[in-house]
DNA sequence: ATTATAGGTCACCATTTGGTGTCATGTCAA
DNA sequence: TTGACATGACACCAAATGGTGACCTATAAT
């Protein structure tokens, strides 16, 4: 039974453009340290690593020290929870909804 | 050609769970009008109003007045854009890709 | 005609967010 | 052993966020 405990919404971590993109990063390799995540983006590596805080806390990122680097890996799981989410209202947008939904209106009127 | 200018990020809208329930209760009747909606919430109208203008503005909701009312309406499609994103990773929460990490751990190690 | 309802708009406020720079510490390299 | 590198931990700051209440206008109901 691993962790399952966020302390931050996973809604809430994807919303910055900046956590998705790093999201990516780390989607393609196994780790990367974080001054080689920081050389991708414009800002300090302290906000980096901010963000990276963030993700953690929402269970999308696991970290670990090797030697004086920390080394970051995806962990996409809790992106499930967003899936599950829409997946709902997928049958809204749906062409034969939009369809439905027109006839719907010119009936009403 | 419909109007494809959002003034705001679809994944920044939806990273709030008021507006996720705003969402979910526009999508159980074809229109609602505020002070209903406002209704099921324990905050002000105000409140609801201003979420209900993001919402508009990341192209989620429409909205039309009928008498001295004001009725939003889900539209859904935007969202099509977060299914698009998460896609990408459900690769990386496949069961058969979690026994494939385990394995390229133990290797590493 | 008067009153009640629905809602837009605005000023205001506390808290959170997304950055910064600095300092202290641990680790690697020469 | 000395210096460079990687990072954590702070203090700090401006702007955005999520809420409030007050006021005004338009519409509906009596």
């Amino acid at each position: 039974m691993s962790e399952n405990n966020p302390l931050r919404d996973v809604f809430d971590a994807i919303a910055d453009p900046t956590r998705r993109r790093l999201i990516h990063l780390l989607s393609q390799a196994e780790e990367i340290p974080l001054h080689e995540l920081t050389e991708q983006f414009s800002m300090g590596r302290t906000a980096v690593s901010k963000h990276l805080t963030i993700l953690k806390e929402a269970g999308l990122v696991l970290d670990r020290k090797v030697g004086r680097e920390t080394r970051f890996r995806l962990n996409a799981a809790p992106l499930r929870e967003v899936q599950d989410w829409i997946a709902f209202y997928s049958k809204f947008w749906s062409t034969n909804m939009l369809r439905l939904n027109q006839l719907l209106e010119e009936e009403e009127e």
